[in-house]
DNA sequence: CATTTTAGTGGACTTAGTCAACTAATGGAT
DNA sequence: ATCCATTAGTTGACTAAGTCCACTAAAATG
């Protein structure tokens, strides 16, 4: 029942990893992504190429926020998008190379920043943690 | 290295507890108070009669968003403030009975969306979840 | 075919976050 | 005491993100 203690603890975490960010992106957010467009950009690097609303379910947001997000990184060349040859409503949407380099560098940053904020866990415990975190979600 | 994937777990589960909570709304919300009150809400009856700026340390935001979150709250009637007597710069605030009454509703609701998200663990593993996650935020 | 779903887009609006400037109380330092 | 730096909180102006709804067009259903 008192699990919504579990609510405040990964809605902290979260904010303490973005002000943690926050703080380096003038080092290397060039392309100015913004939390949003980092979280996208790092899905994507999971996912590979894949259709847009395919992306939207996994990052769990609205569908015509991820169009203008997805614009905007399109824009900045970082990420590319085609039709998919099977289905002509979805377009699937990849990173371009320099898309991979960016997510490259912000893959570093948030390694740093939450190796930072999880100090007080060891190595194995984060494994558990991440382990636990895959399972819950399907 | 890679524990880029946890900043992505971390941000899916808050994003999922979120729609959870925003599909409800409706039914307990009824001072709309929205996430970020519920957040606040609920902080603060975890920590009790506290001041200003500590609240906000905990949550994790900015000091300015928290003046007008609270501002909003107390205008509802949730939420309540005194200077307090030891510094005359901290105002203290603390949950009205309504106020109570509104978080216990909300943690009801909050624990009923964890439990149907965390379903694919078990209660043993949600209580190493909470753990690491208290453990690693000092 | 006609109908219903599904993928994606666009508009209008609300909420939340950010950043800098400000007031006022406090805690030292001399 | 008094000057100075710090800390708590507030305000304003702005940007970013989320939400909701209506819409187009391409599948899928049957």
């Amino acid at each position: 029942m008192q699990d919504t203690e579990l609510a405040l603890l990964v809605d902290r975490l979260m904010r303490r990893i973005h002000f943690g960010l926050q703080a380096r992106a003038p080092e290397f957010d060039r392309k100015a992504v913004g939390p949003s467009g980092g979280i996208v950009l790092m899905t994507l690097a999971e996912m590979g190429c894949c259709g847009l609303n395919e992306l939207t379910q996994r990052v769990a947001r609205d569908k015509s926020q991820m169009t203008r997000t997805i614009r905007s990184l399109e824009e900045k060349g970082l990420v590319q998008r085609q039709l998919s040859p099977d289905d002509g409503r979805v377009s699937l949407v990849s990173l371009t190379p320099e898309g991979d380099q960016v997510v490259a560098e912000l893959m570093g940053t948030v390694a740093d920043v939450i190796g930072d904020l999880l100090s007080p866990i060891s190595h194995d415990e984060k494994e558990t943690l991440k382990e636990l975190l895959t399972k819950a979600q399907l």
